[in-house]
DNA sequence: GAATGAACCTGCCAGC
DNA sequence: TGCTGGCAGGTTCATT
């Protein structure tokens, strides 16, 4: 599932490769994936950067900007062949990038230049550039709110780039009970919490992203990641430090894995 | 305004 | 063998 890391793992590949290429045309086949796009602009520009925020991948050229979300099973390939989940196709000068999502829970989104900033200030900051000041602004929102700590970060309002897996990463890391309610954290949970999240998602970085057995996500000419092999919670049996057997519920529908002797709930 | 839950979507797998 | 139901989960939207 395609979350910071991995997104960010795309982004690198490409960068070395796609941008400074003219974009002569494009497709968008389906209307799922191209469910926010009232309009098809146009656009014969050089492509001038790849950037990303949180599970954003973004596509700067001087008067647009393309934006993709993943969602679940969405991924970049660059010249593969049209199969029957490919959604979008970029043509550019030397090379085609297809967009391709099984579950199209994905999505393109193509704005004016000047509007992405806008567009990008209406989800929280990404998790690996939070601020000081920032993570004050979270901790404060934190104190008003009755969420679960698990929901409040998977929450892309409040910070952004953290998904399914590396929510119960961080959290077993930090010792942190995923039902821990938020407004009962301490400053040195939030302290734990921060730091935890940037050295996981660094790694995980490092690491290419994490290719599930399902075999869904993979870099864009074909690699797969290899973080799977440092994941110590998320699908696992046993605590990493305790071997204690690890809990799995279901937070708001979704898969949740905790030690409950590493991770205490002091509700 | 915040919290909650359903819907969207497809491939895979277990059970019958 | 073939069918059915459950599961995976990010985001949006409707409801409470």
């Amino acid at each position: 599932m395609p979350e910071l890391p991995e997104v960010e793992s795309i982004k690198r590949s490409l960068s070395s490769n796609i941008v400074g290429q003219k974009l002569e045309n494009y497709k968008i086949y389906d209307h799922r994936t191209n469910r926010y796009n009232t309009k098809k602009p146009t656009i014969k520009e050089s492509l001038s950067g790849i950037s990303r925020k949180g599970k954003l991948l973004i596509f700067d050229f001087e008067h647009y900007s393309i934006i993709f979300h993943l969602g679940m099973s969405g991924r970049i390939q660059v010249n593969d062949k049209k199969n029957k989940h490919t959604r979008a196709r970029f043509y550019f000068d030397k090379d085609t990038v297809n967009f391709d999502d099984i579950r199209r829970f994905g999505f393109i989104n193509i704005i004016k230049a000047e509007l992405k900033i806008d567009y990008l200030n209406k989800i929280g900051p990404d998790v690996l550039e939070i601020s000081t000041k920032q993570s004050r602004i979270i901790i404060d929102k934190s104190k008003k709110s009755k969420s679960l700590i698990k929901d409040f970060i998977l929450n892309q309002k409040y910070m952004s780039g953290i998904g399914n897996i590396y929510a119960n990463e961080i959290l077993f890391a930090s010792r942190i009970h995923p039902e821990t309610k938020v407004n009962a954290l301490s400053s040195n949970n939030w302290k734990d919490f921060f730091n935890n999240t940037k050295k996981i998602m660094r790694l995980a970085i490092k690491n290419n992203g994490t290719t599930l057995s399902d075999m869904t996500y993979f870099l864009p000419y074909g690699e797969f990641g290899s973080n799977q092999n440092f994941l110590k919670i998320y699908s696992k049996t046993n605590c990493f430090n305790c071997e204690h057997i690890i809990d799995k519920i279901y937070i708001n529908q979704r898969a949740t894995y905790f030690c409950r002797k590493c991770q205490k709930l002091k509700n």
